[in-house]
DNA sequence: CTTGTTGCAAATTCTTTGCATGACA
DNA sequence: TGTCATGCAAAGAATTTGCAACAAG
């Protein structure tokens, strides 16, 4: 079954998924379920590829995380700090990613849905490139 | 075989690829190759699932389309006209699609990869929610 | 005990590929 | 006649789900 709130809207204590946020807590990087799997095993924590996909799920639904999607429509997950909604450049090599000062999109998102006549409006905004190390490291 | 350009850069001619890319102009809204396939069969033309794959794919490496990807891992093609570069504001519920004045975003994107060390930087502005139609449907 | 969580394997969904066939230059 | 496009079925990849075993309150 899918994770339940429980009556003071906190989730059921869980090993696993605390494991898993704190897994993700651990990189700063965007990662995929299925590494951050592989990373979890590897370090010994005994534990379930869907359960990592459930944890990821919960944790997107609830805002806890940031994700994008590469081109093969894989998603990758970097934990969200201090709460607030980022938007990232993320290198296509190695997949650290840097947050990147976006006022100006969210001003132009609001002004364009204000005009729209579109309700509920979400937007994704994903820069994607080769940082500086990766360009040295491809000489 | 994956289609190949002969001397002078074209396709060669093909009548399954030129019915996708009409079946395609043929709509104003975001599709998927499923949903694109199933059209072009129902109204008679005789293709194979894997050719509209192939012509989408390759319309997408010669950017004669606009992608968005879905939630889903889904990719929707819509043909681009004039040749621009846009940005799309997509209706979640009939996949309508209203281009959006994206010289703000343009803007912005460049200033912040100038700064960021970033090279061979891409961008993916995607904008959806519900259009004025669908809202009033759903009452 | 009862309820929610986990893991495994099977099922889904979207997309790509291998290969024999068919068509056009 | 050779080359490339096409279709079908099989292969792949990412993610979800059914279900029995299990852990915790």
């Amino acid at each position: 079954m899918s994770p339940v709130s429980t009556a003071d809207g906190q989730l059921r204590p869980s090993h696993r998924r605390t494991a898993v946020v704190e897994a993700l807590k651990g990189g700063n990087r965007f990662v995929s379920a299925q590494e951050l799997h592989m990373r979890m095993v590897a370090e010994g924590t005994r534990i379930g590829l869907s359960t990592v996909y459930r944890a990821l799920r919960d944790a997107e639904e609830t805002g806890r995380v940031d994700v994008v999607q590469a081109g093969t429509g894989e998603k990758r997950y970097r934990w969200r700090r201090g709460g607030e909604h980022r938007h990232y450049l993320v290198c296509r090599v190695c997949a650290a990613s840097r947050p990147v000062e976006a006022e100006a999109v969210e001003a132009w998102v609001a002004s364009v849905v204000s005009a729209s006549g579109f309700a509920a409006v979400e937007h994704t905004v994903e820069l994607d490139g080769v940082c500086a190390r990766c360009q040295r490291a491809a000489d």
